[in-house]
DNA sequence: TTATTAATAATAATCATTACAAACTAATAT
DNA sequence: ATATTAGTTTGTAATGATTATTATTAATAA
């Protein structure tokens, strides 16, 4: 945790961008919910618990500093808002998400999907990646189940 | 042209929706701009051209049903923005989009990079793929050949 | 110490999108 | 023909996320 909190700090320094106590407060909220895809909203509130005079301006000019330098991501699953995430420790980024059309959750998926991928768009159009975002629509799981379940209980009235 | 309106007008009756005046104009600018990943309010304008009197809501309401009905993709890039794309004729849905970080230009591929992909997350995360989003970010190669021609200038001053 | 700069809080403004109420249309039932 | 109904549209108001603004504060440099 402080570990990854001194890379950070250093990360804004090599831009000329200093660490602020609100700024420590909003990373330390995403440390703690890495995987929850949190909205700058939630962000604020949880914020707000430990450091409550933070204004919900600094904490979206803090994610959307976070987002240039490339230390979250920022995403978009359809519904009108901005989610936050941060990178892993990992340098590289296979970092998916499968968004069920049924219930609305979201998992993420950690895997090399795309090495390949984008070595043929790097050589058949030319183009540099640099980054890509894949999301999965689909029916989760626990979403399978249910349906399964309700076709017996159909079946067997 | 005429063909394609045929087959949306069938879609939609299909559902017990008809293809109002208004309806027929937006979907109208879609095939017209097919590639040009319009926002709602740029539809709205280019409707308005030739059907003055239809209504912002409208062009909203009928983008939302499209989308429903997987007639167009509603798209997002990060901006601010929804974009709707009428989907190609072949059923299947291989459409990515290169986004330049430079210039912001948007282009689009139409390829089946996922066939696999697809494959690996059914099997290892019991996920039901019913569709996908995938967007590279990098640098078109327009822009990669300005970069080159400044680094010459440079070079030669 | 004083001047300068960066960062923040609070709030107002903006902008995309959605909700709402009233009017309209087309199809069907009477 | 007339009334009824459900579906659609319009114009506008409301909403909600995000951004801009302004005054203030904290940090740094001179």
């Amino acid at each position: 945790m402080e570990h990854r909190i001194e890379k950070i700090k250093k990360q804004l320094h090599s831009h000329s961008y200093k660490l602020t106590p609100q700024r420590e407060a909003t990373v330390r909220v995403l440390l703690e919910r890495e995987d929850d895809h949190l909205s700058a909203e939630d962000v604020y509130l949880l914020v707000k618990e430990k450091s409550p005079e933070i204004g919900l301006a600094t904490v979206y000019r803090t994610l959307e500093l976070l987002s240039e330098l490339k230390i979250v991501d920022k995403i978009n699953f359809g519904d009108g808002v901005s989610r936050y995430d941060l990178r892993k420790e990992g340098a590289k980024h296979f970092h998916h998400h499968l968004v069920c059309i049924e219930c609305g959750s979201v998992e993420e998926i950690e895997n090399d999907l795309l090495g390949e991928v984008e070595q043929i768009v790097e050589n058949d159009w030319g183009f540099e990646v640099k980054d890509h975002r894949l999301t999965f629509h689909g029916i989760c799981r626990q979403c399978q189940a249910a349906a399964v379940k309700e076709d017996v209980q159909k079946a067997t009235p």
